[in-house]
DNA sequence: TCTGGGGTCCTAGGACCC
DNA sequence: TCTGGGGTCCTAGGACCC
């Protein structure tokens, strides 16, 4: 029996994302093994179906699945997040014509509101498919359901299961079909339920998709919490997820803001330290003036290279306070180098550091301080320092990344990630599509 | 040689208050 | 000597997501 509720969710969801965008400007891969890679070319974030099927997993480190290039022609790239960025952003804006309400969830994909549809959904599923592959060259599946838990499950049948076309209904199913579906999946691929969670169901015998959904309720409020519980009636059709309209952008303010990175070589030097914890720090306030907010907290951290066996390991971390709040990328670049000095020891192989924004809020809900000598003239500081920054953006946007930056953040960062096969970026870039064209 | 980056939410426990 | 109960707020840490 389905559920009085009227709900219906969509998920739409590229397949294969980032190198079906490489596909679109490459034509030469179709039908080849391609991977792209994280940051650093480090490990496999995206795989074509070609190399899903030489057993290529997600997030496996790229050198233990080098030697297929030799033996299997195995394609690769490195990320290229302003290329994927833009393709989002398309597909995004595009799918968004489709829905009233549309919730972008990440990069790849976003749930549409199908509530109150008069149409036939599955037809509408694939009219939307067919638009996202002739406007965007991008391949999708959708996943319809009357929760988001469902839904998600819904797109995953959609992509595993290529009898169903992409689309996939479960109000097209009655009960029985439904449940015995369910059993077929394991639970594990349920939105909600990671690996650890994963193994204590397990442990209890819940073993399937089904298992869960018919798991008792008040049980599993006891073992696991709320988030479970609540996953569990989603399972059962009883939508506790609201869709979050992010239709129109302007209304997601990140609650916190990381810049982090892993280094192209490991570093000893406080120095070297310095200048990539700066620049993250003033990649991290671009974000935060670009929602028009300013932070309360600065946090810092640094790493070695926890899988090194013959360096080693020491990690740390430091929060601090700021005594106003702000966004100026100055002041933020100096409590987080004051930061690096109380946790930084010598001696030790770095390999990762980060910078986190936190305790944010609007900028216009700018707290002074009571205890400032001069009231008004910290007033005066804070408008010119708004003035300075904005017109930072400004050039930076104009002229590029790093036109105007902190003499701090380093004129050679040795430490720069490594990116040794980047696609050209397409559709950003006036002079690096000439590139692509003479390639 | 080589192992990503950026987020969210929930809970437990301590500090503090009356 | 004896030392309550209930509330809020904050933070750290753990789980999850892509």
């Amino acid at each position: 029996m389905r559920p009085p509720s009227k709900s219906q969710f969509a998920l739409v969801d590229g397949n294969n994302f980032y190198v079906a965008c490489e596909r679109v400007f490459n034509p030469l891969l179709e039908n080849k093994p391609v991977v792209v890679l994280s940051n650093n070319d480090g490990c496999v974030v995206a795989r074509s179906q070609e190399a899903k099927d030489l057993g290529i997993r997600m997030g496996i480190p790229f050198f233990e699945v080098k030697h297929l290039i030799q033996s299997h022609n195995l394609l690769w790239f490195s990320s290229n997040y302003t290329l994927y960025g833009d393709m989002s952003a398309r597909l995004m804006s595009l799918l968004g014509e489709f829905s009233p309400h549309q919730e972008v969830y990440s990069i790849d994909e976003c749930f549409l509101d199908f509530g109150g549809m008069t149409r036939d959904p599955i037809a509408y599923a694939q009219a939307i498919r067919k638009k996202t592959k002739r406007y965007l060259g991008l391949p999708t599946c959708v996943g319809i359901g009357s929760s988001k838990t469902l839904a998600k499950l819904a797109n995953h049948i959609a992509k595993k299961r290529p009898s169903y076309s992409g689309v996939f209904d479960w109000g097209a199913c009655d009960n029985l079909s439904a449940d015995s579906l369910m059993a077929q999946i394991q639970v594990g691929e349920v939105w909600g339920v990671g690996r650890r969670l994963n193994q204590q169901l397990q442990a209890m015998q819940i073993r399937t998709v089904r298992d869960l959904k018919y798991a008792e309720a008040s049980l599993i409020r006891k073992q696991f919490g709320v988030v479970l519980e609540r996953t569990v009636a989603e399972l059962n059709g009883v939508p506790c997820l609201a869709l979050e309209d992010t239709q129109s952008a302007g209304n997601i303010r990140k609650q916190q803001i990381i810049s982090s990175k892993s280094f192209g070589k490991p570093i000893q030097h406080i120095q070297e330290l310095r200048e990539a914890v700066v620049s993250y720090t003033v990649r991290a306030a671009e974000k935060l003036r670009q929602q028009n907010s300013m932070c309360t907290h600065i946090s810092v951290y640094i790493r070695t290279n926890p899988f090194s066996q013959k360096n080693p390991p020491y990690s740390n971390s430091i929060t601090l306070p700021l005594i106003l709040s702000s966004n100026d990328s100055r002041r933020l670049s100096q409590l987080v180098c004051v930061g690096l000095e109380q946790i930084y020891r010598p001696n030790y192989f770095y390999k990762k550091a980060g910078v986190m924004l936190l305790g944010i809020h609007p900028e216009n809900q700018f707290q002074g301080n009571l205890f400032e000598p001069n009231h008004l003239q910290s007033r005066q500081q804070q408008a010119r320092s708004q003035i300075l920054m904005k017109t930072i953006d400004q050039l930076n946007q104009t002229y590029g990344q790093s036109t105007l930056m902190l003499a701090g953040a380093g004129l050679y960062a040795h430490w720069r990630m490594q990116a040794k096969q980047r696609s050209p970026n397409y559709t950003t870039a006036w002079n690096q599509l000439a590139q692509a064209q003479a390639n």
